[in-house]
RNA sequence: GGGCGAAUAGCUCAGUGGUAGAGCGCCUCGCUUACACCGAGGAUGUCGCAGGUUCGAGCCCUGCUUCGCCCA
């Protein structure tokens, strides 16, 4: 074995193993309990990036950690097609080559969205590969293969039949980059700073004028109502007349409506039902019509206003302001800071457009969705997202599903002659209502986020009776970004408990975001993302996952911090090394493997084993529970804590004379505790584990095959922990008064002389004494009686009940006054304190074993405070 | 405007009622035959501010400040 632990060695041979051992895959047959998982498809935009590994991770560790504890874990991976993105993407790219998807027509286009997907899906799925995650790729699904088509139209069309999609015009947000319109969750809202115009609209019958406030004066000639709030005095008199709309001069009423805003602008607003949300609401409230002056590419259609017309929307503002000048309508403009609708995949300003699209009424759909919450179901966690899920479920709006571009799932509606409107599956040549078979189908194309709703069941085998789906419907766990809770988490569940008659997964993951370092988000757009490979290369898989695991159920952001991987990294080294250790030590099969030895039979003989086997068993204990609670965060720590600063700093060191004299029981506890180590550490750093645990005989092909340790009550020790943390102590404390004195070990060199004044059995006896002298380097220079006495000339050391003398070889070496002093300084507000405190009502009403604890930290803090005054010569 | 989250060591973060922890960084030492991707020791905190509850608050409650996210 080398010194180092080399990643970039070791990795590609894990990987082939675990594929040749098929560990991702899940046999529907076996009588296993099940435990299965959705991946959540990455889009196929570009590569991945740290989010991606850090779900990819998560879910890897939870999938190992279950198979381990006898789970059938099906894994089921796939990609999406990403249908808004994508088109976007490849439209850019005919731009920048001079030409557009009209020039080259549907069946290019169609090859370039073939070829962009054949080689981002390989290099995401690359990508995961590396990091290690165990999916079940043969049962791999991307949302625009055939069966997967199959469903969505077996969805649409029952959805259709029963009345739960419907056609028809609505204000919606329309995307004139896109050139489709987008649902209200693929809406951003930016704050901007714009002017707000401030507009007279004179009244019909002559008497004075009402002054209202916009930020979209352009939009002026589509406004067909003045809409104040009810019962404002301002406006009392106004409502129920009539206004000249000034750029046209059409005339148009007051109405009073109660979503009018007293508090903006003049508190009057005009009201264009064909360009804003609210005041479609309004209008279709009041019965007034839908007028247009935006055309479906942003420009302005205003034949009657050839100043306008044609202008783009932002053109058209200024224009607009000088012709409401010119006709002195404009009485003023002001800043204004306001939040401004932006399209989230192209950035720009969404134009809300009346058109007519296809929506899901989604009334029916959420009520058991958010049902299933209610009941328990499914859990959040962190359990806030719940809250935030039922929320807003609560005030769903009907889901607009129709996207006017050319990539995606067509919408299978046709049209016949006869204007009969029906869905089908398999496209049909006539029509099933008059056999008509003049057909139109329609143009548009599905929302991506409609597909998506449907994976956990789609991905099993749904609709037909499929022994995945019987086996492993509903998931257990899905494990997703904050940001799709909306888009995809609450969709999903409304199709699982409509389609598949069960939630689709019973616990919902909401991961850590990834933040930069500056704590900005990252964005591809501003070219800050962090490659995964690059961390992998970098640090190994081991670490990027580790790294990822340790923050993944955190809070909902962190920042991205290298030195926290580059900390693993060291971590992985360390587990080989001490691999490495046992390797010189143990004996070694014919094989050069270490031999295979019976785990230790509890009660160990001798304290450091009975020790280590306890520590070993409250980690097992801590561990398990924090990864069956999701609790990733607590898992790594703890094991980390435990592999380097029990196992490594200590038992490695305490039983290193028995290793090398082959002491039977110290060779088998070592061996079974690193190896305990290793099998717990393999869902998060599977290749450094499986790269230790072969060194040793008798142990699986790979780690995700071994059992995962389970804790035996036996191997529960309290004396022995009571014990050895009090030699630990000693020992540190030692080894403290020496560096305090400024005395330093060399090798060969004397050794300083401790005497026991006074201490428990712990210290004054076999074994505990020699653990001391051992770890500290000291030689004890009594019989261990621990008469009281204080001997002159000697440092003083207090640890709890236990005083002890020691001596420096260099008789010059005394104890440093400074330090003492300082810590003198400390013990003695401690003490007085404590005092305080157990004169206070504590001593009453706190209690009993607490006031009892406080009273034996005063003894001790006393006895500490004497020693230093003592050296001090006080 | 409403909701949620964060504020703890120089930095990045753990810590859900009983003398504050980790990793990195910093200072002193040590190439002691597992590891210098190491080991030993050390310094560093009015736990954002102000009240309250409690014998006792980083932790629970209220208000405030700053930052971030979501929604309107």
């Amino acid at each position: 074995m080398d010194s180092q632990y080399d990643p970039a060695a070791v990795e590609p041979q894990w990987l082939a193993v675990w594929a040749g051992l098929q560990l991702g895959h899940a046999d529907a047959g076996s009588d296993r309990p099940a435990f299965s998982m959705a991946l959540p498809p990455p889009n196929i935009t570009g590569a991945l990036h740290l989010g991606h590994a850090l779900n990819g991770t998560l879910q890897d560790t939870l999938a190992r950690f279950h198979r381990m504890r006898g789970a059938e874990v099906c894994w089921v991976p796939g990609t999406d097609h990403a249908a808004i993105a994508t088109n976007a993407i490849i439209e850019r790219q005919l731009a920048q080559e001079g030409t557009s998807k009209e020039a080259i027509g549907r069946e290019a286009f169609d090859a370039r969205v073939a070829r962009w997907y054949a080689e981002y899906q390989g290099v995401i799925f690359d990508q995961l590969r590396r990091l290690g995650v165990t999916c079940d790729w043969p049962r791999e699904r991307f949302t625009l293969d055939e069966a997967y088509v199959r469903v969505i139209r077996r969805v649409f069309r029952d959805l259709f039949d029963q009345g739960l999609i419907y056609r028809g015009p609505r204000i919606v947000n329309w995307c004139p980059v896109c050139h489709s319109a987008i649902s209200d969750e693929e809406v951003e809202y930016r704050e901007r700073e714009d002017a707000f115009y401030y507009v007279r609209y004179r009244f019909a019958d002559g008497g004075g004028s009402l002054e209202v406030a916009t930020a979209r004066p352009e939009t002026i000639p589509a406004d067909v109502a003045v809409g104040v709030p009810p019962d404002d005095p301002r406006f009392r008199d106004a409502v129920g007349r009539q206004v000249i709309e000034p750029l046209t001069g059409r005339v148009i009423p007051v109405i009073a409506d109660p979503l009018v805003d007293p508090a903006v602008g003049t508190g009057a607003l005009k009201i264009t039902p064909g360009h804003a949300t609210d005041d479609y609401t309004i209008g279709a409230r009041h019965g007034l019509p839908v007028l247009t002056v935006v055309a479906l590419d942003g420009t302005m259609a205003t034949p009657d206003l050839p100043r306008l017309h044609g202008l783009a929307v932002p053109a058209a503002r200024a224009v607009a302001a000088t012709l409401l000048q010119e006709a002195g309508a404009l009485v003023r403009t002001e800043p204004v800071v306001h939040q401004v609708s932006h399209c989230d995949r192209s950035g720009t300003v969404i134009e809300p457009l009346v058109t007519p699209q296809w929506w899901v009424r989604t009334a029916e759909l959420a009520a058991p969705a958010a049902a299933a919450v209610r009941r328990g179901a499914i859990t959040f966690h962190p359990s806030r997202y719940g809250d935030e899920y039922l929320g807003w479920l609560d005030q769903l709006q009907d889901w607009c599903i129709s996207r006017q571009i050319w990539l995606g799932h067509r919408i299978p509606v046709s049209t016949c002659a006869n204007q009969h409107v029906f869905a089908w599956i398999e496209e049909p040549s006539r029509c099933p209502s008059c056999g008509s078979s003049e057909l139109t189908s329609d143009p548009d194309v599905l929302d991506t986020w409609f597909s998506s709703a449907l994976w956990p069941f789609a991905i099993l085998g749904w609709p037909e009776d499929a022994a995945d789906l019987r086996r492993f419907y509903p998931t257990d766990v899905v494990s997703t970004a904050r940001e799709i809770l909306r888009l995809w988490v609450a969709r999903m569940v409304m199709m699982g408990l409509r389609f598949a008659g069960d939630v689709p997964f019973r616990a919902v993951l909401v991961h850590t975001t990834v933040l930069r370092p500056d704590g900005q988000r990252m964005s591809k757009s501003r070219g800050v993302v962090v490659d995964p490979l690059q961390m992998i290369d970098r640090y190994g898989a081991d670490a990027t996952r580790a790294w990822a695991a340790s923050i993944a159920m955190s809070g909902q952001d962190s920042r991205f911090d290298e030195r926290r991987i580059e900390a693993f990294r060291r971590f992985a080294n360390k587990l080989w090394n001490m691999t490495r250790l046992l390797a010189t030590r143990l004996p070694h099969d014919d094989g050069g493997r270490i031999a295979e030895l019976p785990a230790p039979t509890p009660p160990a003989q001798e304290l450091a084993d009975r020790w280590i086997l306890d520590r070993l068993a409250a980690t097992v204990d801590t561990v398990t529970a924090a990864l069956l609670a999701f609790d990733l965060t607590l898992a790594v720590d703890t094991l980390y804590d435990f592999a380097w600063h029990q196992l490594a700093d200590w038992y490695w060191e305490l039983i290193k004379g028995r290793l090398a004299a082959g002491d039977p029981a110290a060779l088998a506890t070592a061996r079974h505790a690193l190896l305990s180590t290793l099998t717990m550490l393999h869902p998060v750093m599977p290749f450094v584990t499986d790269a230790c645990a072969s060194r040793f005989a008798g142990v699986p092909e790979t780690l995700d095959l071994a059992p995962w340790p389970v804790v035996d009550a036996t191997m529960r020790d309290e004396a022995a922990r009571e014990t050895m943390a009090h030699c630990l102590e000693v020992t540190r404390a030692v080894r403290g008064t020496e560096r305090e004195a400024g005395w330093r070990h060399r090798a060969g060199g004397p050794r300083p002389r401790l005497r026991l004044v006074a201490g428990p059995a712990a210290i004054r006896e076999a074994p505990g004494r020699q653990y001391v002298a051992e770890m500290a380097g000291v030689e004890w220079v009594d019989r261990a009686t621990g008469d009281g006495a204080h001997p002159e000339g000697a440092l003083r050391i207090v640890v709890g009940h236990t005083e002890l003398a020691l001596w420096l070889p260099d008789a010059e070496r005394g104890p440093d006054p400074v330090a003492l002093g300082r810590e003198l300084t400390r013990v003695a507000t401690y003490v007085a304190d404590l005092e305080a405190k157990l004169a206070s009502p504590f001593a009453a009403r706190a209690p009993a074993d607490v006031v009892d604890r406080t009273r034996t930290k005063l003894d001790e803090a006393r006895r500490r405070a004497r020693a230093l005054r003592e050296m001090l010569g006080e």
